[in-house]
DNA sequence: CCAGTGGGATAGTGGCACTATTCAATAGGA
DNA sequence: TCCTATTGAATAGTGCCACTATCCCACTGG
């Protein structure tokens, strides 16, 4: 598959796709000559998961490229990898540490963790992006004046146990360890977009069963 | 409260504020004279969650303005302000009608809305942005070779039935109905990323229980 | 009386994801 | 062989958008 081949089946322009591969998003070809390369599937599957990162997911294309590089590290063990991988993905903006919303936060989320027994959360906590960004969050949230504290957290945090159950076994359908990451990694960005729809629809749903038409 | 103390207390420039003031973001405070404007309560909660909107959500202002006007428009009853509210927030890519990966997408997601009974989401469902934007999302996944059918969408509708139900008694609890809306904007824009970080999480944590660190 | 304040108007900034152009070296069909 | 098309590199430009900066003027209040 030539460079043209590939704009054609991604439906993304060559002049992008040129863009991406200066940015390291996109392996380079194998060089046939000086002036052709070759191209496959996995160029392919990896175009359609960038595309998919930048345009649903917003994520910049700065983060795609650290996200990538985590995905192709081949000295990482499969379980680390997926974790590094969506470690490098979250938005988060920084919580400040003085901030008294925060620290709130802080404390009620750290309070649904050990309730929930998820200990290794709690360890590596406050170093992960992922923590952050929730206590950023709730923090927002506490701001705003609408506080939300470990026994609100409770639930939902159970629902997405169970969320999680489902998204591992899916992912574990997959062959190699790099399909198997993008998988995660699709997962982490495509789905959300499905989570969030559902829940809006249950949240008309529910709506009109309390209040009518 | 003058501009000034707006500005203090919400941690928002003064040249932002004049922006959003400029761009209907935000109601015009009471003028007590040709040079000075007096500000409430209300305008700093209404700042803040335009705030939330904006930064957090990544919510482009002409669609804030959107939302907005819902919230504001005392015509509407209480219900159909919360859905019409919500209805403005999506921002997706709409779907192409004649793309098989969007057909297939539509026929699972409305077996599954049919199964779970949700009779409102099945009749209005194609008129919603919500709706279309669930059918985009699965259609992504559908391409980038990830398919979900109405076996795999059902039990996470389900979860979100349950969130649902959590999510209109949190809102219930307030007392005006421009209180209501607000509470239910800022739900669907600041608690969605608390419900991502819990999902992630919870991923890490059920990750390390299958693999080990 | 005059520094400060609010609001309107207008232009500028910076970030970012592309997009367009040009160039030189071929490839490949007529 | 000729001629058009293609590739990759380099570089500059575009369009969007959320601010941000600057002026100006009317007026306030110590």
């Amino acid at each position: 598959m030539r460079l043209a081949d590939l704009s054609e089946r991604s439906q993304v322009s060559i002049a992008t796709i040129k863009y991406y591969l200066r940015e390291g998003l996109l392996p380079p070809g194998r060089r046939v000559n000086a002036t052709q390369a070759e191209y496959d599937e996995s160029h392919l599957r990896r175009l359609r998961l960038v595309r998919a990162m930048v345009q649903v997911g917003r994520i910049p294309v700065a983060t795609v490229r650290e996200v990538l590089a985590q995905v192709d590290d081949d000295s990482l063990g499969p379980t680390i990898r997926l974790g590094a991988a969506l470690w490098a993905l979250p938005r988060a903006t920084e919580p400040e540490q003085d901030d008294p919303a925060v620290i709130t936060a802080r404390q009620e989320v750290d309070r649904m963790l050990t309730r929930l027994g998820w200990t290794l959360a709690v360890e590596i906590g406050p170093l992960s992006p992922v923590y952050r960004e929730l206590v950023a969050s709730v923090a927002s949230l506490n701001r705003l004046g609408y506080p939300l504290d470990a026994d609100d957290l409770a639930p939902y945090a159970r629902q997405m146990e169970h969320t999680a159950i489902h998204d591992l076994d899916r992912m574990e359908r997959f062959p190699t360890a790099v399909e198997q990451v993008e998988a995660a990694v699709a997962s982490a960005v495509l789905f959300e977009p499905v989570l969030l729809s559902l829940r809006r629809l249950a949240q008309e749903q529910e709506a009109t069963r309390r209040f009518g038409l």
